[in-house]
RNA sequence: GCCCGGGUGGUGGAAUGGCAGACACGGAGGUCUCAAAAACCUCUGGGGGAAACCCCGUGUGGGUUCGACUCCCACCCCGGGCACCA
């Protein structure tokens, strides 16, 4: 037989440029289908792909060809985040400029996303450093300063020495480094610029619930970062330098208002301001201003070092206990963070382990004051008021549920978690104006300001004379200029022209900001700008963005659990109360992508294990790549990197590839006769429309790597039939439906092959990524007999076959036979038969 | 410490509570060939047995069930996130 030759390299540029001239992948909004916008996150431009971009990109192609094949009008776009400090990290590698390197590395990119034929609209396609992307993000930018979510502040922030610029909270990972250099942060005192995350945080928690198409994972991520605690504000008065009461209050927040009659002493961040004011020239000074001079110089790191040993210093000052009026002195120490509620602390040293520890290292009182039911020392201070006993026999401090003691007027009353103590000390303090009920969340503002060039220019000027301003809206774009040397370490701080403008308000010589907006506010609304990329007066208009979002399926990976994906669901809500667009939350489906390893580890030019993607194209073509990193394991999981692998991937799409030319051409040539009656073709014909079934179910559920193993098995037995067949006595009609419907399934996986199958091979009409998936026929798919297990007592004694619509007293009595000698001379107690799986015998004696 | 995942052959991995190990890689043997490659065929969890077949087996120990990789309880190990957050 003559048959053509499995030549990937002739095919697939053949079918790229042929799609391209046909425009075949552009979306266009078709009001006769459903929408479906698939979406995987846009890459940064770093050179050239990886086997994580083959795998990412991959994953959404087969979903967007086999959403329009199953008649959806598809939204499939690509672009880059292409702002960043590697690119002025490589351009002073290599003498040039960050545009030179992010606009060539985009290209190769480009090149290869189209060898691996990604079928993207690249009409949509997105830079985030071209001027008319970067100006609807200054556009936002000023919006959101009109709704107050914009502010410039001092603040103790992350400093990463290395990237020389400040980073946001959640770019601050692991213990306490950058994620993008991983050097050790530093925190320093500093006036920046906020986007006020923190105004959204309730409804960034609440509406994780209106995402069940998120893995669970990333949604408690998210819940534990924006980090809710409910509890109460208490007011404790201040007591002067002589320890009179001023009348002066001091806030806390607590988690435990119930706790408080054990509070014996008060807590002060090293930062809080009161602090200097305290101890100014008195005989604490000294001690004091040590606590806050060491905690100041402590790195991020040192605090992660094993034990933390905790100082602390008394300032000399007393505050009154709202509850008792009890006097209780106050301390500074390194373990409040003056981030986090109020600065200030209230020390319940019984039911704080901190606290206790910190009693215990000075000596401090710990009379117990909620003490667990099954605890003896319940029995000796069961409905104690008064103050009895002032430590606690305990090794360490009480957190959970108990019974108040020691507690006044509140005194057995049962608390804990929510407990009724909690809500019954509240409502005292409520009534006394003393305190009242309080939220707190983890979640800081989000910092994005960054000290670097490479980056959106933030549109604000400074007016010595009247203050700070933003730029008028018709003045945007502020442009990023080009002719800035980044190999001498210059920054838009070093270039007078651009910095020195007037001011807007008064006229006077002023100074435009020369901060850059961090990468991440370019990534937040990248997926609305794609609805309408080419939009000159507007970042998008509404209609556009109503009809393709929210995005139906998002893929990338889990490395942005946090980062990119809470910032996208802030700019979308923000642009929502704006009136921009009309829903809360912008990614409906999300899939996070395991990574690709080889050996066990991160592929890294470092590790010297890196497989490139070029390489594998150049070796086997591309719907071998794109068909391997599918079967090779599920896509949320990491995949082990294997040669072999690939080789057998390559291996069934030439076993493919020869038995659709085989049926092909035998049908062509009409060497046999229609027999579709024998159980040959009717296994094939069974196993045809399961198949079908199979792989489209897969599909839906992202099961990529057990849909292909499907089509494997339809090649195993379209391989049997012909085996066991002689070639006079095929079904030809069938064979070549087989082949057909194979072509059809394989289209989202291997695009090349299969357009060629389809067109040059099988002889039909019209690409067969235009054709419409072929719908499953569960009737065709189910056999006439089936064999059934038969258990004895739970295990496997024998097996029968009987016609899939027996009744069950029949298929009973055929498997009691079956089974005969198993049951001989015992009680059968049940019989349970589970239709077309197995029947269970369960016997005594 | 708290919160998520996960633990199945030599390997990657399959199994709406229903025959554990689909599919593939690797391995062994064979057909074709002067030979090799390719292709094709057979076998491939462990133990016992000549064989039919039997026993054991999804991290560990219990439980629910006619039946558990799957559900429940306790524990061990691995990976990830958060962590002095009051």
């Amino acid at each position: 037989m003559s048959e053509r030759a499995f030549k990937p390299h002739e095919i697939e540029p053949k079918w790229q440029d042929a799609w391209e001239a046909a425009g075949a992948d552009r979306a266009v909004e078709d009001p006769g289908k459903p929408k479906k916008y698939v979406l995987e996150m846009f890459p940064y431009p770093s050179g050239d792909i990886h086997m994580g971009h083959v795998r990412n990109y991959t994953i959404g192609d087969v979903v967007a060809r086999q959403a329009r094949m199953a008649g959806f009008s598809v939204l499939h776009p690509i672009g880059w985040d292409a702002f960043g400090l590697p690119a002025e990290n490589a351009a002073i590698k290599s003498d040039s400029h960050p545009a030179k390197w992010t606009y060539a590395n985009i290209e190769t990119q480009a090149a290869s996303f189209k060898r691996m034929a990604f079928s993207y609209d690249w009409d949509r396609t997105v830079r985030s450093c071209d001027p008319d992307y970067y100006h609807w993000g200054q556009w936002i930018f000023l919006k959101m300063w009109e709704r107050r979510l914009v502010e410039r502040r001092s603040s103790p922030v992350n400093w990463c020495p290395s990237c020389a610029t400040v980073l946001a909270n959640e770019q601050v990972i692991g213990d306490g480094v950058c994620w993008r250099c991983k050097s050790v942060v530093e925190k320093r005192e500093l006036e920046q610029w906020y986007l006020k995350i923190t105004e959204y945080a309730q409804e960034l928690l609440d509406d994780l619930d209106k995402l069940p198409g998120w893995p669970e994972r990333v949604k408690t991520m998210q819940a534990n970062w924006i980090g809710r605690s409910e509890g109460a504000e208490v007011d404790f008065e201040l007591c002067d330098a002589a320890g009179e009461p001023t009348g002066e209050m001091i806030t806390v927040f607590t988690t435990r208002p119930d706790t408080l009659f054990g509070c014996t002493f008060f807590l002060l961040a090293p930062e809080h301001p009161l602090v200097k004011e305290f101890v100014a020239g008195t005989e604490h000074e000294a001690a004091v201003m040590d606590v806050v001079q060491k905690a100041a110089r402590e790195t991020a790191v040192e605090r992660q070092l094993g034990e933390r040993v905790k100082n602390g210093a008394f300032t000399g000052r007393y505050v009154i206990n709202p509850v008792n009026g009890e006097k209780v002195p106050v301390w500074v120490c390194d373990y409040v963070l003056m981030e986090y509620g109020t600065g200030a602390v209230m020390a319940v040293p019984c039911g704080d382990q901190r606290d206790f520890e910190f009693a215990h290292q000075y000596g401090l009182p710990i009379p117990p004051v909620v003490v667990a039911e099954d605890d003896p020392l319940l029995e000796e201070l069961r409905g104690v008021k008064e103050r009895v006993l002032d430590d606690v026999p305990w090794d360490e401090a009480y957190a959970g549920d108990g019974v108040m003691v020691q507690s006044g007027e509140f005194t057995g009353t049962p608390t804990g978690k929510g407990g009724e103590g909690v809500r019954a000390v509240t409502a005292w303090l409520a009534e006394r104006g003393r305190g009242k009920e309080a939220v707190n969340f983890r979640l800081r503002d989000w910092l994005i300001s960054r000290q670097r060039y490479w980056g959106n220019p933030i549109p604000a000027i400074h007016c010595s004379e009247c203050g700070l301003h933003p730029v008028a809206e018709d003045e945007l774009p502020i442009l990023l200029p080009m002719d800035i040397d980044v190999t001498k370490g210059e920054t838009l701080a070093d270039h007078p022209e651009f910095y020195e403008t007037t001011c807007p308000v008064c006229g006077t010589p002023a100074r435009r900001e020369t901060d850059t907006m961090d990468t991440f506010t370019c990534s937040s609304w990248y997926f609305l700008r794609y609805c309408d990329a080419r939009n000159s007066r507007s970042p998008f208009y509404r209609d556009n963005v109503d009809y393709w979002m929210p995005v139906d399926q998002y893929i990338g990976g889990i490395e942005h659990a946090i980062l990119h994906l809470l910032y996208s669901r802030f700019f979308t809500k923000v642009l929502r109360d704006m009136g921009m667009l009309g829903f809360d939350e912008p990614f409906t489906n999300l899939l996070t992508q395991g990574m690709v390893k080889k050996d066990g580890e991160t592929m890294s030019k470092s590790k010297g294990n890196v497989v490139a993607p070029e390489e594998m194209i150049a070796k086997y073509g591309a719907d071998t790549l794109r068909t391997y990193i599918l079967f090779m394991a599920p896509p949320d999981k990491d995949l082990e990197w294997s040669y072999e692998g690939v080789d057998g991937m390559y291996r069934w799409l030439a076993r493919v590839w020869r038995f659709v030319n085989d049926a092909a051409e035998e049908s062509a040539n009409g060497c046999g006769i229609a027999t579709s009656q024998d159980t040959a073709a009717k296994v094939l014909n069974r196993e045809m429309h399961r198949v079908t079934g199979k792989v489209t179910s897969d599909i839906e559920r992202f099961q990529f790597n057990t849909a292909i193993a499907a089509m494997m098995e339809l090649t195993n037995a379209a391989y049997d039939y012909r085996r066991d067949v002689a070639s006079g006595a095929r079904d030809l009609p069938l064979q070549r439906e087989v082949a057909g419907r194979l072509t059809l399934l394989l289209a989202p996986f291997a695009p090349h092959m299969a357009e060629e199958l389809w067109l040059e091979v099988l002889g039909a009409r019209g690409s067969v990524h235009e054709q419409a998936w072929p719908a499953f026929d569960a009737a065709a798919a189910a056999a006439d007999e089936v064999e059934l297990a038969v258990q004895v007592n739970g295990k496997v004694r024998g097996r029968v076959v009987v016609p899939a619509d027996a009744d069950v007293e029949s298929v009973q009595s055929v498997a009691l036979a079956e089974v005969a000698s198993w049951v001989e001379g015992k009680d059968v107690k049940k019989v349970v038969v589970v239709p077309g799986k197995l029947v269970s015998v369960v016997v005594a004696g």
